[in-house]
DNA sequence: GCCAGTCTACCGACCGCCCGGTAGGTTGGC
DNA sequence: GCCAACCTACCGGGCGGTCGGTAGACTGGC
């Protein structure tokens, strides 16, 4: 049951007792959809209000403010982050494993639906200050996660020389980027794309000047 | 066209001679420093106008419009591209130097001043359709020339079996993402994340059962 | 040496529009 | 009859953009 509306609880409920879970899960789907499309300041309470078949005034019934819908979708999409990507990765024990899983995994969500993810990371400045701070926060923790993977990955000698820092920038950057050029309906299919980038991903940071010893090595 | 800006190229001349070319210089410097800062959509006529020491109508005096603006970023951002990496690039003959001179050459830019580059991906929404059109070819361009030299490098053998246009566009989301990372008072300095960056981005798209025989080595 | 004319470089006031948000109903299913 | 689920009507404000004006520097004619 994923739905945006799970991501409700970080703002609390709306005016009184009991409201459709259904319909508020579509509100907030269609405002990730239109905010990834038109951008958060380019969209308007009444484009959203259109989209599900309400007015502004009935959509107010549903959410209590714009900013406040805003952070509901970017904390739904940091909740997915953390369901589907990061705590996955943390039980794999092998480093290399770890971040082959972190790459995919993300790259994968990403092709599936991006609207939240995106939103994620374009829209941090339409955030009230605390909020900012609020995701901001999980995003770094983020980023350690996979610079703190790649530091296991030097201390196997697998890695040499590479600042962990820049790494995993770097993949990120490659990661979220996936989002602003692929097409569901293109000539790539999803599982090549995920394959591939994860390919990219590991090859950029180990150390290649021998095979890899892992035994993962079930690719190519 | 007009607008496409004698003024941002302006250390001196202006094709028509009618306003003060500095000037409008310094309104089209801060105007990309406030959107990249803010975004687009968030930035009113009167932030500008406030950053230079003018009132809004005296702002358009020396401007057409809040899109003309963004038109003229942007282009001039195109043509910094064209001219710092795509013309150095395309005068490299072998392969894998001209994807080290592409990437690094393009880091350099950001680390630089990454105002008008990181302005050119995230605001083009904010266009009208006819400038949109223009600067997404450009950019369209850019990226095949990539992919085309990753090709190129699949020739020679020393890549293989990756897709050229996913590789283009990794290379390109892991180089543009530097600018969201990348602080110029920060523990790293500029000439470090160039050349971990570039180092990658060869690493990630080159066959790694090898050393380089290029004759192009000569980092670390 | 002066003044009329001209031009650049601005400003205060204003316009119409649309924005986020609200007050106060009305409706329909239980 | 009650209450969730909407609506119409409205508000203050900020937006991009325009208009008419003007201070002051700079010409050229006499």
């Amino acid at each position: 049951m994923t739905s945006l509306d799970s991501a409700l609880h970080a703002t609390g409920r709306t005016a009184t007792g009991e409201t459709d879970p259904d319909r508020r899960a579509g509100i907030y789907r269609n405002a990730a959809r239109i905010f990834h499309r038109k951008g958060y300041h380019a969209t308007s309470i009444n484009d959203i209000a259109a989209a599900v078949g309400l007015t502004k005034a009935g959509l107010y019934y549903y959410i209590k403010g714009k900013q406040d819908l805003l952070f509901a979708i970017m904390s739904f999409a940091m909740d997915q982050l953390d369901a589907q990507v990061i705590e996955p990765a943390r039980r794999e024990q092998d480093p290399q494993a770890r971040l082959e899983t972190i790459v995919s995994r993300h790259a994968r969500l990403i092709t599936q639906d991006s609207s939240a993810l995106t939103i994620l990371v374009n829209e941090l400045e339409g955030l009230l200050p605390d909020d900012r701070a609020d995701i901001i926060g999980r995003q770094r923790d983020y980023v350690e996660f996979i610079a703190d993977t790649l530091a296991a990955l030097r201390d196997e000698g697998k890695v040499l020389g590479l600042d962990p820092t820049i790494g995993a920038f770097s993949l990120v950057g490659m990661v979220l980027w996936i989002s602003r050029w692929y097409r569901a309906d293109g000539r790539l299919d999803a599982d090549e794309v995920v394959a591939e980038v994860t390919r990219m991903a590991v090859s950029a940071v180990l150390t290649h000047n021998e095979g890899s010893p892992t035994g993962k090595e079930n690719r190519e």
